[in-house]
DNA sequence: GCCAACGTTGGC
DNA sequence: GCCAACGTTGGC
């Protein structure tokens, strides 16, 4: 099976890591961007995404993975948007910020630093392994 | 809290 | 279909 990697962002005063350990798996709503919702359509059942709280904490602080494959976002009216159901994995031992992340010469081209206001994107799979091996 | 960057809307 | 105006995001 072919895993892919995703960061999901979220500001941590509108859903935080907490909310959504506690919440267990549950959607994640709220995108309006068309970019973003393309990336949420292209997810497949058990990919795997960083959370990353914005904002506040600019960290990467857990991983989450997808239960639930695109469907329509109840919250949008009009109908143009989607989200995935997402479940909690595991936290981070350590977060991995923003600022380490603009450190690595290989992170460049993730779009958290070419990109800052896209809130759902794609990572590569070396991205992905150097930024769990930062978080350990 | 400010503001740059950028996406979206709507008038023409 | 262009583009000015506007709204939002998110780093600083």
């Amino acid at each position: 099976m072919n895993i892919n990697y995703w960061l999901l962002k979220s500001e941590p005063d509108a859903w935080s890591w907490d909310n959504q350990v506690k919440e267990g798996a549950s959607m994640w709503d709220g995108v309006r961007n068309y970019q973003a919702r393309n990336n949420l359509k292209e997810m497949k059942k058990n990919d795997l995404c960083f959370f990353y709280h914005s904002v506040t904490e600019r960290s990467i602080v857990g991983i989450v993975k997808v239960v639930k494959e695109y469907y329509p976002d109840p919250t949008d009216k009009t109908g143009r948007f989607v989200v995935v159901d997402v479940k909690a994995i595991k936290k981070l031992k350590k977060p991995v910020s923003l600022d380490q992340i603009k450190e690595n010469s290989k992170l460049q081209d993730i779009a958290l630093v070419k990109q800052s206001r896209l809130s759902v994107m794609p990572l590569k799979k070396t991205e992905w392994n150097i930024i769990i091996k930062m978080s350990n």
